[in-house]
DNA sequence: GCTGAAAGTCGGCACCT
DNA sequence: AGGTGCCGACTTTCAGC
């Protein structure tokens, strides 16, 4: 079970990944080596997946993000598998979920340019076994990106 | 400009943000000076926007995630703005984005269970002033998050 | 723009409360 | 559980190539 100062050291981590342990024991009031090792045990336990940094899309020369709901021919089970197995490999595609509604799949993708996204949906998507119907919804602003977990209103983990 | 080596280093960061400048140092054949030098300006020239260590939501008690569609009234401007506004302050509300289409806006929400969800959506965002239409799209699975955005495929960043 | 050395700082561990 | 102290490793700066 997570305490106050877990919560605290994991907000902290949120914010800022390479926060020093020293930093950090100081921000949850705590000496250097508790702090530590409530670190190393809250990465155990599966609460912290992994330290990124975050890198500047447009920076980089992606400047087209989109949304793209997939439908498969559900007649079909093995177009499901290899579906979820091309994708994985495809660097366009950044996120990729499992949805209810009228498509199967939700795919976000980034793009260098509006050339490279249609040709990525017309001759790299579409032509996976099985896809049907392909819509794309174009970004125009991003307004919120990675809303933070914590604080957990009124939340009782298990 | 970018050359191999930076490419290399962001690579590296953003697969383990907590990599210790020696040990980055190591993996792109630089001294350890040398190797934080370029860290320290690709931070500052914007390549790298953070460091964010990635929670685990299903452990912190976040089991239902959805996409959420939403129309506003757009005969009215005050209300986009007061909209944005709005989302802002909403912990529930993990991305947003406004995208083309026939929504308006599109908002990945993260809840506890089920019922926090639909309280959300029924008390909470269908009274944002000019909101008329929402559509939800509960996600069953999450195949793929946040795709590495290097290595460049040709790409020429500005 | 990189290297190498020096000084300050930190992480990690043993031990104690 | 949390705190103190220590040592090896690291970060960071700066002079020199």
């Amino acid at each position: 079970m997570l305490d106050q100062i877990d919560v605290k050291i994991l907000r902290q981590l949120q914010a800022n990944g390479r926060l020093s342990n020293q930093d950090l024991a100081d921000q949850v009031a705590l000496s250097p080596s508790a702090c530590l090792r409530r670190v190393k045990t809250l990465e155990q336990e599966g609460y912290i997946d992994g330290y990124h940094a975050l890198l500047n899309a447009p920076k980089l020369g992606y400047r087209v993000e989109a949304f793209v709901q997939v439908r498969i021919d559900q007649s079909n089970d093995d177009w499901h598998d290899q579906f979820i197995a091309t994708i994985a490999d495809l660097d366009e595609i950044a996120d990729a979920y499992i949805i209810t509604g009228n498509a199967n799949y939700l795919l976000r993708i980034r793009a260098r340019d509006f050339e490279h996204f249609s040709t990525f949906i017309i001759h790299t998507l579409n032509r996976i076994a099985g896809v049907r119907d392909i819509q794309s919804n174009m970004v125009m602003q991003n307004l919120k990106n990675n809303g933070k977990l914590l604080p957990l209103p009124n939340s009782v983990p298990k």
